[in-house]
DNA sequence: CTGAAAGCGCTTACAG
DNA sequence: CTGAAAGCGCTTACAG
């Protein structure tokens, strides 16, 4: 069907398109009598009038379109983070378009090219690695771009990011002080900085403090992420496990260990304290209540679209970092 | 900055924008040297041409945008739902507006009424209890329109379903054929007709049976699911429940359940057998593993884009519905 | 083999 | 108080 234009009210009103766009846009300055306005609504009403965003889009070069990318928008932290994008985004008259890259350097430049062909007024990413060439390239294009998440080293862009690094040195002090015979890192295999400043912060730790203990790590690629994990568990903790501590550094990576546990029966805290990134519902099913680091999603939301929206509306133009801090939250995972 | 124009590569080529236009869409028909050609390939090259969708969206009335709105994209889900739509519809050259409803009949209407302005060439939604109205007025305009997961009554939409009464009726005969003291349903105080058919299935089933066994019904609403479902159960199994069935109308519900049970340390399937809707890597966590009815998520999400599509193209025009059956996953949670 | 021109649905500076 | 007209970046039927 074709749907009603601004046109089709003009011509029944019989006044011209540009008194119905002034009346429609509640634009001051025009001066438009009342009951000229009045007929317009009312015939806008009665054709059931829905202004097309394209050709405004058009003209003003604002499509208020803003383009996700994140890994996998099924996992978890990235949803989490994406409803709340929703929300800010809302707020602020913007929709949100999603894609997931799959950690995949050729997807991720594919979605971006896409995004920016459907005239995006920004975007936010969690970028995988290898993309920084792509991203570099829309900077290049002073294209309004955000991170999230994740960041890439070597590239400069604005970005909303956690404090990896820090966070994860206290809480490995945290575990420190425990004074655990063995102490497991359980990581990826990555070259995502966002990651390894965990890894290495929590081996910074582990050094600085001067301890003689057993330290592993496990790290595991993306895929079979769970067999990988629970084969490597049953060699490092053996049959039977004392005074061991588990550091997983995301959610996925502490379901499929802590899955492990629950298949082997080591007892948390008991035999073995555990402690994860991020939260997931998943930790309510386990006997023990997980402490883990709980990152401001709804914060970081926030400060990823108003920095978004700042760039887009010309008011910063620097590429900006903002850091929040993460939480650690204690539970009776770690005794 | 201005990005490069169809205009700009004329200009530079010294051809007009009709030539640019027909080499950058690959038009047979028209008959260009294969010089002009290439000279315009390596001129969009060098500006670093990317096309506006926009504009061309507005001459040829095709945004390539999808709409999709459900209940939360936050929730398991949603959005693993969405990630399979992501797929099926990037194979068609779509992408993926996302919006939450969060079961609000206005915000429902808001999200249709945005995207409808953003010119999207079709919905997918999972409609609210409320917004029969909003849908019957996109459908008269024959907006491309499928419904996925819901279901209204009293309005006859194209969308893709489970079978939800049928596989309720017989997973429900699963649970009864194991002579079980006590079977109780929990599920959600709603006018959602899938989830009723899910519940009338499950009474009917039982009904049916003639068996003398005592069910309860919990019917939870949507604020607060843990605390009642926690609540309930506490009443309704007691100190010492034996020999009863646990039925979860969703993973939601499932694992607020679960994590009762986890804390009360009932055990599972020793005293109660639990059987539950959808699948979540909650389950994982859980000491038993859990039966589940398993909903063909990717096949859905692959048939609502194909009726979508359908629509979008005039291919068709009848509110079909597609349904599909779920299957049940037996694990070791049903004895 | 290539170009001039109309048009998609809007906005807006300008004129009256 | 209101309208004619140009223009946003494309596509396409038509003419040559």
């Amino acid at each position: 069907m074709k749907r009603a234009s601004i046109k089709d009210i003009a011509r029944i009103a019989g006044v011209s398109v540009a008194t119905v766009s002034y009346v429609l846009n509640k634009k001051e300055g025009q001066r438009i009598s009342e009951e000229t306005k009045k007929k317009i609504f009312e015939i806008a009403e009665t054709i059931n009038y829905v202004p097309n965003k394209i050709a405004k889009s058009l003209q003003n070069n604002k499509s208020k379109l803003l383009g996700l990318i994140v890994a996998d928008i099924s996992n978890d932290f990235y949803s989490s983070i994406a409803r709340h994008l929703e929300d800010k985004a809302l707020k602020l008259g913007y929709t949100l378009i999603i894609g997931s890259s799959d950690e995949n350097p050729e997807k991720f430049a594919k979605l971006t090219e896409l995004f920016s062909q459907q005239q995006v007024d920004g975007m936010i990413v969690a970028p995988v690695a290898g993309s920084e060439e792509v991203l570099q390239r829309l900077v290049d294009k002073s294209y309004p771009l955000v991170t999230i998440d994740r960041y890439l080293k070597g590239i400069n862009l604005p970005g909303v990011i956690l404090n990896n690094r820090e966070i994860a040195e206290n809480t490995t002090n945290f575990i420190l002080e425990k004074d655990f015979d063995q102490i497991i890192y359980i990581g990826y295999d990555t070259k995502l900085p966002h990651l390894l400043d965990r890894q290495y912060g929590f081996e910074a730790s582990v050094k600085e403090s001067g301890k003689d203990i057993v330290t592993h790590n496990i790290l595991v690629g993306l895929e079979n992420i769970s067999e990988e994990i629970q084969a490597k568990l049953k060699i490092v903790l053996g049959e039977n496990p004392k005074n061991t501590a588990l550091y997983f550094s995301s959610n996925k990576l502490a379901v499929a260990g802590l899955s492990y546990l629950q298949k082997t029966n080591i007892k948390v805290p008991e035999d073995v304290s555990v402690l994860a990134f991020d939260e997931t519902e998943a930790y309510q099913l386990f006997p023990a209540e997980i402490t883990y680091v709980k990152q401001p999603l709804e914060e970081m939301a926030h400060e990823a679209v108003q920095l978004l929206d700042m760039q887009i509306s010309q008011y910063s133009k620097t590429a900006k970092k903002i850091t929040l801090s993460g939480e650690l939250i204690i539970k009776n995972s770690t005794k």
